[in-house]
DNA sequence: CGTCCGTTTGAGGATCATCAATGTCCGTGG
DNA sequence: CCACGGACATTGATGATCCTCAAACGGACG
């Protein structure tokens, strides 16, 4: 449902979340140069470096909407807190993400780091103001939300899963397509929490634990030390994710 | 999506997903006026008005991408076919809409009519090359989709919840707010038959049948024909909304 | 070596999917 | 005008899956 509720101004009602783009060239090892020098240059004028440690807040879901960020290192996480207390995590943030969705002016989301994370930190009014004069490099960013709506699309797919192996498994497909943790020799790096993994699946922590337990008793899956999975049957892991 | 299929450029992997912008003064009844009488102009320009009846595919999956259609009159789904030949619907689609979300150059939805139908069809290089030349236009088909994505994440909390009832209130909750099909006299218009309802919320068909049963009898909300709810008891229905 | 936090495992209860049958609405044709 | 047929919706019974509560286990760190 796309109806916006907005009273008076037009576009009040949300600040733009950005996430995904690339514009730093050390970001990725990909040879993908979506910006020019001079456009990179705008940007990083208005950028201030922040670096954290593990399980600092960003920002907090209904504070005013004051800058957006963009993941230089490290993975965060994007999570709300339900009436009853419970968590659900929207997405995770790997380098490369643009965050800082917000709605009527507050941010819709909490964002914290899970790992240790340098990020950039852009003034919400001046990137708008430098995305109106820009269409190009605007453009850029309309790209990465679009990438952003087909992530919530795939997370929704998985969400209406009801086997929690079902889940894990797509969840662990995603992780190893976008590359975004880094698969070194086959291994997929999880440096999330069980539970961090439960509140993102939609699934109690019991139930994830269960599933690492079941995905490696049938030889599909190998875990080691909780962050880090490898596909041992490959065929059977396809399967198994194809299998709705 | 909006990425033409111009082969050499950097940003190849996915054009802008747009939806939402309210671009046509009669598209509802509030006062907004987001674009200016030269933007609707040059958009107006671009478009083919089509009418469909209802069960119309508009697009399918996977096809190549060629327009980006604006919703002006009636109801729509978006949904994936999943290899088990299941659906999943990602959303519905009502008057103000934007929607051609594509990947790779192709449609990641298929998008069919539900009643009769009424939309812009606008080609996507024309309108990816105005967005490029108008960045307060572009502005606002970037503000509606970051509107989409609030919408996905409420979905994936709709889907997170495990029990029925609680599902289907939320989405008459959010049909309620957004106030797309109108509210005639406390009613609200449910124009999607119960297995769009169902593929939409991540249940079975028998469970929305059980979840309206269940509502009704307990005198919660009042259902009539199928295709109209009412809240009877607003507090214990914002309870169970809630209660999660 | 003991504590703390996160994880794993177990048993019982709740909820939904599935299979199957019945019921309802509505358009069509006799 | 009424009877028939098909699409859609409801209701019932059974089995599968997960959640909750509870307890045991493990590694990290002082």
């Amino acid at each position: 449902m796309a109806r916006p509720a907005q009273a008076t101004h037009p576009h009040n009602d949300s600040g733009p979340s950005l996430r995904g783009v690339h514009f730093d060239k050390e970001t990725d090892g990909s040879a993908q140069t979506l910006l020019t020098d001079e456009q990179r240059q705008q940007l990083t004028a208005l950028a201030t470096l922040i670096s954290l440690p593990p399980r600092s807040i960003v920002y907090r879901e209904d504070a005013d909407l004051a800058w957006i960020f963009i993941a230089r290192q490290g993975v965060l996480k994007a999570f709300r807190e339900l009436p009853s207390g419970k968590r659900r995590v929207a997405a995770f943030l790997f380098p490369g993400d643009v965050f800082g969705l917000a709605e009527n002016g507050r941010y819709v989301n909490t964002v914290q780091t899970i790992t240790s994370t340098v990020l950039y930190r852009i003034p919400n009014d001046a990137l708008t103001e430098l995305l109106r004069r820009d269409a190009d490099l605007q453009y850029q960013f309309l790209a990465k939300i679009t990438h952003e709506i087909r992530e919530g699309q795939r997370h929704s797919i998985v969400l209406a899963r009801r086997d929690a192996a079902g889940r894990f498994a797509m969840f662990l497909s995603m992780l190893e397509k976008n590359q975004l943790t880094g698969t070194r020799g086959g291994w997929i790096q999880l440096p999330m929490s069980r539970t961090d993994l439960a509140e993102y699946l939609g699934l109690s922590l019991e139930s994830v634990s269960r599933a690492t337990s079941a995905l490696t008793r049938r030889g599909i899956v190998d875990f080691e030390g909780g962050h880090a999975a490898r596909i041992v049957d490959r065929a059977r892991f396809e399967k198994l994710v194809n299998t709705l």
